[in-house]
RNA sequence: GGAGGAAUGGCCGAGCGGUUUAAGGCGGCGGUCUUGAAAACCGUUGAUGGGGAAACUCAUCCGGGGGUUCGAAUCCCUCUUCCUCCGCCA
């Protein structure tokens, strides 16, 4: 979001920009809209500052047993008046600051111009996809052949998009959310944090969920509260209104949650299997940094994840994403793209993204330095990584021909186990 | 869930209808003194919005919202959060 100053000064270069994403803002109304704000605004202070000036007169007189009623009359007309024009200046900037939450943030200017997923631009690829001596396996196959994952049995208990996991698969889970959160805190200085599950909606609107994208949401009722779709919501909202101390940036937490997603139209998408779940488990790198770092953090930040495919052996692509197909509040955006053998292409893991100051303004997080005033910090997130893709793509990458899977390396001391075989427990 | 108490600037804290134009302290910043520092002393101190080229000036802000009044930090209503006690409970 923008403030209002900043937006009228620089309305036309703005708009320019917003239209390569795809972005029609309308000036129509605008400046006049302005203007009417200003004259009310101008207008109600004038009055009060007669108002001020007429009851310290009457303070006066009346201490000096002089009556006062006229003067008192006078005021009331004016009080009346001031009342309205109040009313007019609070409808005219909840008009503005509708019409300035809705804009999304402006695309860096190292971002490809584009319209779709089509227009991303490979930044780097790591690792070579294996080649099998015998077809492969999808997920949602091995997954219930192993005895390690039911998707009938949670659908009975739930619904569609949701999955159990059992023996050695749930522990496959815990162990990636324990390794992951480990590397990131011991070597890559995050600090962990766990946070509420549940946010309320002024959390939403300071990183950009609300008020455009309730429906992607799950709301609980008879309450404000909704569950998180990713971490990101609540640590980005843990300073809300809060200035920092510029000594203390970057800050730099990591937040292992489960995630909510009602997936609002995405009927027919990755319908087969755990990529795309109503509940999934993630774990989110947030940080805090002043204009000047954010580039740096953010290219660290996507390292950051990237390291952990990295360790886990699995083969991975990055990719920065066109303006056309970045989240509304981001200025710049890689995602990162596993290798999966069930699906024969590269799938989304980890989307890192540097929100400059845009979240920083819904949520009115700033930091100041020695001398000079606060401003608004910069803000940038990422997955490190998604557990339940993770999953997937060490149960595909790891397959043996006997129907086995390997555990990589550096999940052995996690799981206590070198391979995940098939088990009697689940018929 | 019940009964009480509380919320004031970056922090602590006074004020409880009209010189509050929010006292005082801490912290921060600047200075005096000092080789330097500390201590002491002096000065200074927030946010948002309007007008102005600027100096400056006006308005708003005492948890949020509403009300009473010529005038509200102060009185009334309401919501939120925190504290104490009781009840229940991982």
């Amino acid at each position: 979001m923008y403030d209002l100053a900043f937006f009228r000064a620089n309305f036309d270069s703005v708009s320019a920009r917003l239209a390569t994403r795809g972005n029609q803002l309308s000036l129509e109304g605008f400046r006049e809209l302005d203007q009417r704000r200003r004259a009310a605004i101008q207008e109600a202070e004038e009055l009060k500052a007669k108002r001020n000036a007429s009851s310290m007169e009457i303070a006066k007189l009346r201490k000096q047993g002089v009556d006062t009623a006229d003067a008192q009359q006078a005021g009331r007309a004016m009080g009346e008046r001031i009342g309205f024009l109040d009313e007019q200046v609070n409808k005219l900037e909840d008009e503005f600051r509708e019409l300035l939450a809705g804009i999304p943030n402006l695309p860096q200017e190292s971002v490809p111009v584009g319209r779709s997923e089509e227009d991303n631009v490979e930044v780097r690829r790591c690792g070579t996809p294996r080649e099998f001596t015998f077809a492969p396996k999808a997920h949602w196959d091995l997954g219930p052949e192993l005895g390690i994952l039911d998707m009938e049995r949670a659908a009975k208990i739930t619904g569609a998009r949701f999955t159990a996991y059992f023996g050695l698969g749930a522990k496959l889970e815990r162990a990636l959310t324990n390794f992951m959160v480990d590397v990131h805190t011991r070597e890559h200085g995050y600090t962990e944090v766990l946070p509420p599950f549940l946010v309320n909606s002024a959390s939403l609107f300071g990183t950009g969920n609300l008020p455009k994208f309730g429906d992607d949401l799950f709301k609980i009722e008879k309450s404000d509260l909704w569950l998180i779709p990713t971490a990101e919501v609540p640590v980005t909202n843990l300073f809300r209104d809060e200035v920092l101390d510029a000594a203390r940036l970057p800050i730099r937490f990591c937040a292992a949650t489960s995630c909510f997603r009602s997936e609002a139209g995405s009927y027919g998408r990755d319908v087969r299997g755990v990529i795309r779940q109503h509940q999934f488990q993630k774990v989110e790198l947030v940080k805090f940094t002043t204009p000047e770092q954010s580039n740096e953090e953010h290219e660290k930040l996507t390292a950051d994840a990237e390291d952990i495919l990295l360790r886990l052996g699995l083969p991975f692509r990055t990719v920065v994403l066109c303006t056309g197909d970045m989240s509304f509040s981001s200025a710049k955006t890689y995602d990162i793209e596993v290798w999966l053998p069930g699906q024969n292409g590269y799938k989304e893991i980890s989307s890192c993204s540097n929100f400059e100051a845009f979240q920083a303004r819904r949520a009115n997080l700033r930091f100041k330095g020695g001398k000079g005033k606060a401003e608004h910090l910069h803000t940038i997130n990422g997955s490190g990584l998604a557990i339940g893709r993770t999953w997937v793509a060490i149960i595909e990458n790891y397959q043996q021909e006997d129907g086995s899977v390997l555990v990589p390396e550096a999940l052995r001391p996690y799981m206590n186990a070198e391979r995940i075989e098939k088990s009697g427990e689940l018929r």
